[in-house]
DNA sequence: TTGACTCCCATAATTACCCATGATATTCCA
DNA sequence: TGGAATATCATGGGTAATTATGGGAGTCAA
């Protein structure tokens, strides 16, 4: 079973417009780790420097991506009910779907220090399993927080699983 | 009825405040709450320091927001009934369902005191069934404050319902 | 007075901010 | 081209600032 390490910071390192490749970091005695400087480029052109997290509802990881994100988030929905006349959904709160709501409730704000750290709240590490390392996982458009050893293991069903289905086709 | 558009509101590019996150603090002996700080600076730039609050319509909770939103309602009612023609809604104050009016009505104006803090109105504390502990709970552009055990079971309810209907890994 | 409220101060715990270091890349220039 | 100087990154630690919380003094009004 190989160590993941840090990545050689070639190419894969320059600046990228969304989350890519995985990382390995240590979470201190404070609770803090280390964002990975090829997602924090990623989220650079945000004002607020920070991510925001939630537990995954699929999986036991954590969940995170931009402050810009979340905005957009609420600005579409809180347009999207006053400009049709719906005060219901911005006084009452109900609607078909209270994903935005649910998130926002379950998500935490984690602003980075002047390292690019962040501290990983209790719930979200004990949510994960993290405590003393922790992989970063690009997701395209959000990243992932798992602790090692249990990605590794989801890791390898996730490719076992892939590849078992693109056998029949006779892809690779 | 004319379709409004986002020039003409002119309000999208307005920062909008977001609340994330539950926070769950002490009701102390003469009232007093804290609001949590990662709420208070998303009211930050608001000249009123304080919070508009009134009791939930459909759960057992408080619903709050700050002045600006409070402002915001009124004046793009304001508008939709001028664009509309209907004056007399706006000189008169009477609407078809007169869902903000209603809100307006047993809506209370809470000020922070010098350290970030704000009194429940027992009007509000008994709707909720908030004793000592008080949950604040983020919802995007509101938020809302639960008796910590009362919100507890709703959540667990609320999460297990989004899980059930998602079928990808988080947001979108 | 009593009670309700506002303003002010105190404190323990947490968090933010600052500086330091070793490892690894990258740049520069003789 | 080789290697020294420079830059970046992940990591660690110390200290000042902030936060949540408690309580006392003063101010009204009933």
């Amino acid at each position: 079973m190989p160590v993941r390490r840090r990545e050689k910071t070639g190419k894969s390192d320059r600046p990228v417009t969304s989350f890519i490749s995985t990382y390995e970091n240590k979470v201190d005695r404070k609770g803090r780790v280390s964002v990975p400087a090829a997602y924090r480029s990623a989220l650079g052109t945000e004002t607020y420097q920070g991510v925001i997290a939630y537990p995954s509802l699929i999986d036991g990881a954590i969940e995170a991506f931009g402050r810009g994100m979340l905005d957009e988030l609420n600005r579409r929905k809180l347009d999207q009910t006053l400009d049709g006349g719906d005060y219901t959904q911005a006084l009452v709160g109900r609607s078909d779907d209270g994903l935005v709501e649910t998130i926002m409730a379950i998500s935490s704000e984690l602003p980075f220090d002047g390292e690019g750290r962040i501290i990983l709240p209790a719930r979200l590490t004990e949510h994960a399993g993290i405590t003393d390392r922790a992989t970063f996982v690009g997701r395209g458009t959000r990243f992932q927080i798992w602790a090692p050893e249990v990605y590794e293991k989801h890791q390898l069903a996730e490719v076992e699983a892939l590849r078992a289905r693109l056998s029949g086709g006779g892809i690779q």
